[in-house]
DNA sequence: GCCAACGTTGGC
DNA sequence: GCCAACGTTGGC
């Protein structure tokens, strides 16, 4: 069993590496997208490693790392009729929306900015890069991930 | 706040 | 099954 790499965006104000650091884990819940839902459902496993990605933030970038502590489970605000991720078409013998647990694991002591992964060799190819790209959860190559956490131990604290 | 790129919905 | 209209994401 391989360990895969991911990489997972959250609008900062909503929860940032900061409040990760802080609770130690979070449930990774309200993703609302059916090819997001299929990897956190079926491909995300226990122990695979995630660049923790803010988005719609000043600048945008990669803040830091997670690891994976619990697979998918039936994420709770798809049942919850006072979220705004309630799905009146789920329920509980069939739910349709997943979450995984994700556990902090490296707080990068500078955000790794949107425009400096553009301009690091090696990541030409990845999916964030990708023009039109709006995916909130994607997979990321090792090698991708390797780079990423190579810059990111040089900001650390 | 703007808007391009996507995703979803629903009429036909 | 097509596609126009609408809603959302997210960089800037």
């Amino acid at each position: 069993m391989t360990r895969k790499y991911w990489l997972m965006k959250c609008e900062p104000n909503a929860y940032s590496i900061d409040d990760l650091e802080r609770d130690g884990s979070t449930g990774w819940e309200g993703v609302r997208n059916y090819q997001a839902r299929n990897l956190l459902r079926d491909e995300i496993r226990k122990g695979d490693l995630v660049l923790f990605y803010a988005s719609n933030a000043d600048p945008s970038g990669v803040t830091g790392i997670a690891e994976v502590s619990r697979e998918a489970f039936p994420d709770p605000l798809q049942f919850d009729a006072k979220s705004d991720y309630y799905d009146p078409k789920s329920d509980r013998t069939s739910p349709q929306w997943f979450s995984v647990e994700i556990s902090f694991v490296e707080n990068f002591a500078g955000i790794i900015p949107l425009d400096v992964l553009r301009q690091t060799s090696g990541l030409e190819k990845m999916e964030l890069l990708r023009k039109g790209s709006r995916l909130s959860v994607q997979p990321v190559m090792k090698a991708e991930f390797e780079i990423i956490r190579k810059i990111g131990k040089t900001k650390r604290r």
